[in-house]
DNA sequence: ACGGGTTTGTGAAGCCGTGCACAAATCGCG
DNA sequence: CGCGATTTGTGCACGGCTTCACAAACCCGT
C-alpha cells in the first residue's frame, strides 16, 4: 500500500530501508500458515477466496486474516476476496521463498535421519543443502543424494552450498558449539532442536522447538482438567461430540 | 498474589477450581523452560537460585521469572533466592509431572522411529506406552521393548496403558482421522506433526510442530536482513562478536 | 445504470504481556 | 542487636495484539 518509490537518486547513505515498514512478529508468524492452507485451497480447484474462508482453513479469525494481509499491501477485492495465485505469490514473496534456501543438518543421529527423509521440505521452498556430523564413522555415510560431511568443513560447506539456515539436531551437549561454529561459518538462522538455550550474537536468530516442553504445556492443561481421579484410574472422561468450526 | 482473575471467557460458575486461580497461558509455556534450567542447576550443585541466574540459564528478563513463580504462590526467601529442589517439585506439580504420563504415538514412519529412539521422554516425565500405525506390515513390529499394534484396537491400547497424550507422526492425510479417533478413545491432549489444522471438540487440547512453519519463519527474516546481495554470493555478514549476555 | 448483497480494509476499544522501579523482607556480620 | 547488602514480590505504565463494528468498494442481475 505505501509502496515506497524506489529512490533513483538512491538514499543519501547507510540507512537500507526494506520496501514493508515492519511487520508485526505474530503476524509474520502466520504467514505461512495461510500459505499453507492457500496451497491447500489452490490444489481444490478455487482461484478466489474470502477472508472468512482462508480463516477456517488456517484455524484463526477472519478479522485476523484481514489485518493481517492489509500488513503486507495485500491486493484484496472487496465483495469478492482475495486472489489465490497472487496472495500466494505475495507471501512467499515476503516470507523469502522465491529462491530455495538452502538448509544444513548439523548432527545425523536419530532424528536428523528423519529430518533427512522427510519429503516436505521441497514442497515448502526449502533444500537439505548438507548433512553434517561430527563423529568420523558417520562421515561418508551416504542418504538419499548426499554424503554426511565432517564439521571441521563446515565453512567450506557453508560457502560451496550457499546454506541459508543451520538445523541442529545434535545433543545438547554438542549444541552450543555446533552454534558457535554455524556463526562463524556465516549462517544467521539457526532451527535448535536441542533441548538447551543457545548464546548467539546480536543479529543471528534462533528458533527452538523442543518436544518435552510442548508435551508439558500439554500436561498441565491435561492436569488441570482432569482433577477427580487422584489415583490414576483409566477414568474415560469424554469431551462432548460436537465438533468445532467449518 | 490475591489479585482476582476477573473470568472473561470462562464459565460464570460451577466448576470448582482447584488451587491456582487461573495461570496466564504465557506463563504456562515458560514454565517447562524454567524446570529444564532448574535442572541444569541443581545438576550443578546449586540448591538455591536468583530469579536473575534462573532468567539467565532460561533465555528470559529476571522480572518475568518473578512474576511467572509468584502467580504459582512461589516460596522464595527474599535475599536468598529460590530453593532449586522445591522449586523444580512446585513447578511438576502444576505442570501435572508428578505422575509420569504415557503418550501415545500414532504413524510409525521416519519420524515415528526417531521420537521413539528419542531418550529425552524418561528424563523429562514421560514415556511411550504405546506405538500404533494403519499399516499391517508395520503391525508387529518391535522398537525398544514395545511392539507396533493397528490403529483399529486404539481404544483398547489407551484404556490398557492409561494413555494421556497422543502424538500424530502420519502422513497429512491421515492426521484427521487419527486425530478423530484418538478423541474417540477419550485422548484428551494431542501434539500434531503434521502440516495442517486438526478439528477438534471443544475440550481438547491440540499443539502443533511444523518443521517447514519454523524454516519459513526464519527464513522471513534472513530475507529481510540480506537486501544487498540479490545473487546469493556467500556474503559473510559477520555480526559483532559480542555474545549475548548471560 | 442502479440497487442489493457481499466482502475488504480499518478505526477504536479492550486485553494481555512485558519491563521498570521500588518497597518489603531476609540474611550475614560486626 | 542493628545495619547494610541482597533479592523477592508487585504496582504501574507502556506497547502490541486481538476483536468488534462499520463505512467504503466492488460485482451482478435486472
Amino acid at each position: 500500500m505505501s509502496q515506497f518509490p524506489r529512490g533513483s537518486t538512491g538514499p543519501p547513505d547507510g540507512v537500507v530501508v526494506p520496501d514493508l515498514p515492519e511487520l508485526p512478529e505474530a503476524t509474520v508468524s502466520r504467514l505461512p500458515e495461510y500459505l499453507r492452507a492457500l496451497h491447500q485451497i489452490a490444489q481444490a480447484g478455487q482461484d478466489t477466496v474470502s477472508s472468512e474462508a482462508l480463516a477456517a482453513a488456517a484455524g484463526v479469525k477472519s478479522a485476523k486474516v484481514r489485518k493481517d494481509l492489509s500488513q503486507l499491501g495485500s491486493y484484496g477485492t472487496r465483495g469478492v476476496g482475495y486472489e489465490v495465485a497472487v496472495l500466494i505469490e505475495q507471501i512467499e514473496q515476503v516470507l523469502g521463498l522465491t529462491q530455495r534456501r538452502n538448509v544444513a543438518l548439523i548432527g545425523v543421529g536419530n532424528l536428523g535421519h528423519a529430518l533427512a527423509g522427510y519429503g516436505g521440505f521441497g514442497s515448502r521452498g526449502f533444500r537439505i543443502g548438507a548433512l553434517v556430523d561430527a563423529d568420523p564413522a558417520r562421515v561418508g555415510e551416504r542418504l538419499g543424494d548426499l554424503v554426511v560431511t565432517h564439521i571441521d568443513e563446515l565453512p567450506a560447506t557453508v560457502a560451496a552450498e550457499q546454506i541459508a539456515i543451520g538445523v541442529i539436531t545434535t545433543p545438547v551437549v554438542a549444541a552450543q558449539a555446533v552454534a558457535d561454529r554455524l556463526v562463524a561459518a556465516g549462517v544467521t538462522s539457526i532451527l535448535n532442536f536441542a533441548p538447551c538455550v543457545l548464546s548467539v550474537p546480536d543479529g543471528v536468530d534462533v528458533r527452538n522447538v523442543d518436544l518435552a516442553i510442548e508435551l508439558q504445556i500439554l500436561s498441565f492443561h491435561e492436569h488441570r482438567r482432569g482433577r477427580g481421579d487422584p489415583d490414576g484410574a483409566a477414568a474415560v472422561r469424554r469431551a462432548a461430540p460436537k465438533v468445532v468450526g467449518p
